[in-house]
DNA sequence: AGTCCCACTTTTATCGATATAGTTCGAGCA
DNA sequence: TGCTCGAACTATATCGATAAAAGTGGGACT
């Protein structure tokens, strides 16, 4: 490995004008540089990037970490980068691994010692591992659960999504409207402050809430939420409407009503929530709840510059609207 | 910001008894550890992971860096974090940036430098981009281009994959097949691969080639894959299958022939390439070229330590076949 | 000639953790 | 008693880059 003070060596320099060089700092002569530029060359020296990092107390680098790189988190990082390169600093995704939850706490807490400042979705992470972290690093947490006071925290407008999707899927007609990937119960998860947002709109009609028609999907995939549907269907109960969870969810749940001979909008109709991209392009066009990627990630990477700059800062709590992007799966 | 001296100090032992204490190294007296401990939790010490690498001379950790974070990249993605996680390292994701090729050259290489290893798709950078990597770090690329002999590379067998989903359509009655995103020219590129796969299968069949039937797309988006295909049908070109470079273009296919009332797979059957998991739910589902993620992520985390061990050895280039999972949207 | 200044360059110390080579002390043994 | 041995712990040097301070030598100015 060739070192900076290999560099110096070989030019007849110090290893201090060699660092002036690469950075463009002070004044060094022409000849000199030119020098020094031909042995980076020729010997194929890279700078040491651990060691500069180090040196300047700094790495330049925030981290966003998702538990998936699917979907909505793959659309939402694309909105973080561009907002951590606007203000100079790159941006690295990890993965929360599926590892032990003892292994996330200490494995995962350490790595975060790596970067400038830690965005991190809170979902599939418990209110115990959140309390866990015992980190002095900026941190700001993405996502709906009720996180610890102490940390910034910025949020979707979930129930008011919920509700703008069910209120007009109530205005075009349907009565009988599932919550697919739904939760009961009062813990404030997306899923169920979703919920809420779609029995507000049933109590703002004046409509009964039927308990069957929510209906709670394990995992959010695809595979699960296809059955899911499938097995509703078989069941009996009748529905004209669905909102989804998450879009994802909602496609599953639109290809499920094709394979029973149901057809979307006309018998069902269909809101999702996230706005994928890939749902504008599906034939009928997928109503959905737009997150506002935008504003969040500007929040969130406000929010982390916050308390970069000032680490005692008092952490803020931010709440982002969002609306209903109206298409043909409702009518 | 707490160091392993103020631990130290605190406790009334040295630096390195901190040290072997917080690494479970050598033996240190229980009552001694249980000292250090109690001042680790009471001044909240956490280690600096930049300085730990610097020493170490290593940082257990391997990027992954791809010119977006949608669709066929966050699957492949997925497939191999688990693979660089199995042999004990993490994964972070990069995105190459937006910005001037000549800083994706610089800046970008000097990142590597944080990095054990890097698996870089080669999409979206030109051959003279990849020259312009001068870096002694284990780098594997991965994708289609036909990159300079001294990296290790692991491409896809486009050619096989565009053949077979070409062919079975053929099977299957169509004539008049489109290569929708395909490039016409003769470089070593994703979309020319595809295409000469395309153009096999007509020969194996006796088919006639017709070049307007090669639909090039600008940048793979769905945008400009719905309004190229809207655009042949407006043109009068008629058709009965179409061969898509990628499932977006294969899912923005599909929507442009409902809006222009055709219907899949009667009147036009459609493949696509890259099966992503959406595919598999859309009514109907799409019959796509299976990319083998698994395997492209196993070769690609095998080369990465291979050179990790070995510096000098010579640069390998494989080839992982691929296979056709035929749905809904062909006969 | 003497002094000062300035462009250019080097020396030294430092970031924080850790490998290596000690040092200390007491138990065990002849 | 004297010696060995090993457990427990420490001092020092080091990873590679860089900030801060200190030099060096020559030209300008009086």
């Amino acid at each position: 490995m060739v070192t900076m003070s290999d560099v110096a060596r070989a030019a007849g320099v110090s290893a201090m004008t060699v660092s002036n060089v690469l950075n463009d700092r002070r004044a060094v002569a022409p000849a000199t540089r030119e020098r020094v530029l031909a042995m980076v060359e020729s010997l194929g020296y890279e700078m040491n990037q651990t060691a500069r990092n180090l040196r300047a107390g700094r790495t330049g680098t925030v981290a966003l970490i998702v538990p998936s790189f699917y979907d909505y988190f793959s659309e939402l990082a694309d909105a973080v980068a561009r907002q951590v390169e606007a203000r100079g600093s790159h941006l690295v995704l990890e993965r929360t691994t599926a590892s032990a939850e003892q292994e996330m706490a200490s494995v995962s807490v350490a790595r975060l010692q790596l970067y400038d400042g830690v965005i991190m979705s809170s979902v599939g992470l418990d209110r115990d591992d959140l309390d866990r972290i015992r980190s002095t690093k900026p941190i700001v947490l993405l996502g709906e659960r009720d996180v610890p006071e102490r940390f910034d925290h910025v949020r979707l407008a979930n129930e008011e999504g919920a509700r703008l999707a069910t209120a007009h899927m109530i205005e075009r007609g349907s009565r009988r409207i599932l919550a697919l990937g739904a939760t009961p119960g009062d813990s404030h998860e997306m899923t169920t402050d979703r919920r809420v947002g779609w029995e507000l709109a049933h109590r703002d009609a004046g409509l009964e809430l039927d308990p069957r028609f929510i209906v709670p999907i394990g995992d959010y995939s695809f595979e699960n939420a296809r059955a899911a549907l499938l097995d509703i269907i078989d069941s009996g109960l009748t529905f004209d409407g669905i909102f989804a969870a998450t879009d994802v969810i909602a496609i599953a749940a639109i290809g499920a009503l094709h394979e029973r001979g149901l057809s979307v909008p006309a018998d069902v109709q269909v809101a999702g929530f996230d706005d994928l991209k890939v749902g504008r392009f599906l034939p009928p066009a997928l109503t959905s709840v737009d997150p506002a990627h935008e504003m969040v990630a500007s929040e969130a990477v406000r929010l982390l510059h916050r308390r970069m700059d000032d680490p005692a800062a008092v952490a803020e709590h931010v709440s982002v609207p969002v609306t209903l992007a109206v298409r043909g799966t409702t009518r």
